[in-house]
RNA sequence: GCCCCCGUAGCUCAGCAGGAUAGAGCACCGGAUUCCUAAUCCGGGUGCCGCGCGUUCGAAUCGCGCCGGGGGCACCA
């Protein structure tokens, strides 16, 4: 709807150029939005304005020969008013919104889908903890987060990948080797205690446990560095196996899962420093190699090749982000915490010097929770392994709450996940509340049936009789559907999708009280019908995207 | 010390690439059910949009400075 706004708009001016009364220049951006008070039209253009000091001609003139070129042959208009400083607002013929309902029922389930990125291949790279323990309440905003700009994505038309990174070539495997190590020897009877920065928590003696009952006691007498690989391996591949599972059951799936070990398994690394080194962008000092990130607006340069000859994990990084354009990626997303902001500028630094535009590669950081059940702050200490798994929440609030939960506000915000709330089934929880209005729509549709009432077709709708207030207002909200979902594909703004579909819920749960779907006027019930229909379809695409089940009853 | 994010109603937060009288949910008060599920609806809001200056026809939105909160400034990942 917006576009053809857009186009009307556009014709105009282009018709004023060629008639020589307005001097406007081909590629000027035109804007159109939806303005916040409904007496200022369905939509509204601030053109005039933007081009009046430009043009150094009055806001309002220009406005005036705007409309007065429009040219509108669909005659999807009713009126143009020039309001305020010099706005044009479009007001939208009212029945002309009713004659655009058949779309829904065209695309269905791909209603609200556009082709923005057609033809682009994007990554998304999400969650990416490493295999140390099971996902935790704080990985599950960022799991979210990511799965749902994914589907986002898919929606605008992009060919998406997920993709999962393991940092499992760094010490941090070792050490956890070395923490089921040492719980395996307790097991075995041997008295020794943890060596410090040991990963603690009950996991890692039941994985101690399991390599007791599975291999016996033979590593027992081998020597430290020889058996700790072996459980890094056996450790990693359970936990990382766990992971999975859990994720699974949250709603989130990954295309792949790339190991860092791949990088080093033909010196990517190396090549790629060697080839950096070459061009110049690395500098050797004090026995280290830098990379002049600064080149590129970083603050300061970075370490590549520690002094003991051991690449960083931002020179691995940048192998790893050279690997995916490799792959053919027109663009790559990462979703990371917030902690890690630091490190953005470094890696657009790095991928510039590899000749990739800063673009990109674009981050989308996710603020911490705040775990919080009846108001009261959750302790958790991941070292201390004391925390709420992934699992123990949706296990306890289920998938649908704790999805939704997450996607209400912006990732960059912080955000309290209090578990209580998140369980209650009551209006505090908005998810409830857009479900059942699926739910209720199941419902009428159920009596309609057993009166004898189809949905009709498009074609056999009666669509003039949808006149009310709250029916044109319904009308609108499925139009505008297709326009947030790009928006929120364009900004990575998943939460723009929870917040419409509240609004959805809302004129419909108010139409729903107010009037009877199904009456003794058979024409206006399948007006109606049709109506209601349309609206469930959009909240079946919407909460599709946001990976929420849409219940006929509850 | 330097850098990044945040500061909007009692609370939690929206406000889409500056726009016309700043919104929602929660909480609180009152009301609605012979009728498609009341997990619903209807009514009730006097907010220095942290403060100041600037850019602009126009600033919650952009720039600069300050105040307050959080995070980051590794040869860790």
């Amino acid at each position: 709807m917006k576009r053809e706004i857009e186009r009307l708009l556009l014709g105009a001016l282009e018709g004023a150029r060629r008639r020589g009364l307005l001097a406007w220049e081909t590629g000027t951006a035109v804007e159109v939005e939806v303005p916040r008070e409904e007496k200022h039209g369905d939509y509204a253009s601030n053109i005039a304005l933007v081009l009046a000091s430009r043009l150094k001609e009055r806001p309002r003139r220009i406005a005036e020969i705007v409309r007065d070129c429009l040219d509108d042959p669909g005659r999807i208009l009713d009126r143009v008013e020039i309001a305020g400083p010099g706005f044009l607002n479009f007001f939208i013929r009212e029945s002309y919104w009713s004659e655009r309902l058949g779309v829904v029922e065209e695309e269905g389930d791909d209603y609200g889908s556009c082709d923005l990125g057609r033809g682009k291949k994007i990554q998304v790279e999400f969650v990416s903890a490493n295999p140390t323990g099971p996902l935790h309440i704080g990985h599950a905003r960022g799991a979210v987060v990511g799965d749902v700009i994914a589907r986002c994505l898919a929606a605008a038309g992009y060919e998406v990948q997920r993709e999962y990174y393991i940092n499992d070539a760094g010490n941090q495997m070792a050490n956890l080797g070395r923490s089921v190590y040492y719980r395996y020897l307790q097991a075995a009877g041997r008295d020794v205690s943890l060596p410090e920065n040991c990963y603690q928590g009950d996991y890692i003696k039941d994985l101690a446990a399991a390599l007791l009952k599975r291999d016996g006691t033979v590593h027992l007498d081998r020597p430290e560095e020889e058996v700790i690989p072996l459980f890094s391996d056996y450790a990693g591949g359970e936990i990382l196996a766990g992971i999975k599972e859990d994720l699974r059951a949250f709603g989130v799936v990954f295309d792949r899962y790339f190991s860092e070990k791949e990088l080093y398994r033909d010196d990517t690394v190396g090549k790629l420093l060697a080839e950096l080194e070459e061009r110049g962008f690395i500098y050797r000092e004090d026995g280290t190699r830098w990379f002049r990130t600064t080149a590129f607006g970083d603050e300061k340069d970075r370490v590549v090749v520690r002094q003991n000859g051991e690449p960083t994990y931002f020179a691995a990084d940048i192998a790893y982000h050279r690997n995916k354009f490799q792959r053919g990626f027109d663009e790559v997303i990462d979703i990371w915490g917030a902690d890690h902001h630091g490190y953005i500028a470094r890696m657009q630094a790095g991928i510039q010097a590899l000749g990739y535009p800063k673009e990109a590669l674009r981050v989308v950081l996710v603020q911490l929770v705040n775990l919080l059940r009846d108001g009261r702050p959750v302790a958790m200490s991941t070292r201390a392994g004391e925390f709420v798994t992934l699992r123990e929440v949706v296990d306890e609030v289920g998938r649908d709450a704790a999805r939704y939960n997450f996607l209400m506000r912006r990732s960059d915000s912080h955000l309290d996940f209090d578990l209580e709330v998140a369980k209650r089934q009551s209006n505090d929880n908005p998810v409830y509340y857009v479900q059942y209005a699926h739910a209720r729509i199941a419902s009428i549709l159920r009596t309609a049936a057993q009166k004898g009432f189809t949905v009709p077709a498009f074609r056999e709708t009666p669509r003039h009789l949808l006149t009310l207030p709250e029916e044109i207002a319904l009308i609108k909200a499925i139009l505008h559907y297709p326009e947030i979902v790009e928006g929120a594909a364009r900004a990575l703004e998943p939460h723009r999708l929870t917040f419409f579909l509240n609004d959805l819920a809302a004129v419909f749960h108010s139409y729903y009280n107010k009037h009877k779907v199904v009456s003794e006027d058979a024409e206006l019930t399948k007006a109606r019908l049709f109506l209601v229909a349309a609206v469930r379809q959009v909240l079946r695409n919407a909460l599709g995207i946001l990976g929420v089940s849409t219940p006929d009853q509850m």
